[in-house]
DNA sequence: TACGGACCTTTC
DNA sequence: AAAGGTCCGT
């Protein structure tokens, strides 16, 4: 059954534009006609926005979809919420009108496209969690269900990376094999009752898993929204706004652990989102920012 | 326990 | 050289 519904949002509360080309999430699509095609766990999605509404496609009913743009929280609150908390973020939040983080429910596709992030830029992500996404069945709106466990166990280290997975080929293979000896997506699922402290130390037990990629799921994949995901953007923010020491050091796990933890007390529930916007941020403006830098050091 | 180097491949 | 890191050996 295909259900179709406008919901009445203006474009600052959610921009799907931002939202969905954010790095949270890799393989939803924008045709030809502007409608944004996706899939997340067992929904599909067109979406067609505009500045006060959304048209909407999909297999599942209003609530679900609202839940899962997370669209009964205000991004007005939420922006507030964490200016109040650290100021320095005010002048960025202007720009980022609408920048959300999504609450997905496929979370066996957040932990093999993360899989496929380290060390890696998104102009090879995208097409590898592409790849990974067409082994699953097709939606009647042309994105691809994310295959379950059992399909992505048939896929060999060999094929992935003759795909151009590289060394992510082995991790991919051993994690899908690691997760059915562990109880399968059933198991996977459950960490989501689960509190941040106890499912970080289950994903990080996963091969190609470590620390940052255990967060990305956390936040992205699992809903725990105190997850703050430190990869190099991030360290270059943190380090510039709250430890100005640490500038150009590298990233260690000790110190993974201390500037996560101090961002977390800073910002509470509200760290992952906070983390977003930085992100975000240091995308847009952060090569720039660099090349200030080095131009007037260097020389 | 903690750091530094290797690691696939593509793109800037 | 750098890219939204992780693993391994010292």
């Amino acid at each position: 059954m295909i259900h179709q519904y406008r919901i009445a949002i203006s474009i600052q509360e959610i921009n799907l534009e931002r939202t969905l080309r954010s790095g949270q999430t890799f393989r939803w699509k924008k045709d030809d006609s502007g409608i944004w095609q996706g899939a997340d766990g067992n929904a599909w999605f067109s979406l067609r926005q505009t500045e006060d509404s959304i048209d909407v496609s999909s297999n599942v009913d209003e609530p679900t979809t609202r839940l899962y743009l997370d669209l009964d929280r205000s991004f007005a609150d939420f922006a507030a919420h964490v200016a109040a908390h650290g100021s320095e973020l005010s002048p960025m939040l202007s720009g980022m009108q609408g920048l959300r983080v999504l609450n997905a429910t496929g979370t066996l596709e957040t932990v093999f496209t993360f899989l496929c992030s380290g060390n890696n830029s998104l102009h090879r992500i995208i097409p590898m969690a592409g790849y990974l996404g067409g082994k699953g069945s097709l939606w009647p709106n042309g994105a691809y269900r994310f295959p379950d466990l059992d399909q992505l166990l048939e896929v060999t280290e060999a094929e992935l990376r003759s795909a151009g997975f590289g060394y992510r080929a082995k991790f991919i293979v051993q994690s899908a094999a690691r997760m059915r000896d562990q109880g399968g997506e059933t198991w996977l699922h459950q960490l989501r009752n689960a509190t941040y402290d106890q499912a970080w130390p289950e994903l990080t037990s996963l091969p190609g898993i470590g620390r940052k990629i255990a967060d990305c799921i956390c936040l992205f994949g699992l809903g725990h929204q105190d997850a703050v995901p430190i990869d190099t953007h991030l360290w270059q923010q943190l380090t510039r706004l709250y430890h100005p020491d640490l500038v150009g050091e590298s990233l260690t796990a000790s110190r993974y652990e201390y500037v996560s933890r101090a961002f977390r007390d800073r910002f509470g529930p509200v760290a992952g989102w906070a983390h977003q916007f930085l992100f975000e941020d240091n995308v847009v403006n952060g090569r720039s920012r660099r090349a200030d830098r080095t131009s007037s050091d260097v020389r």
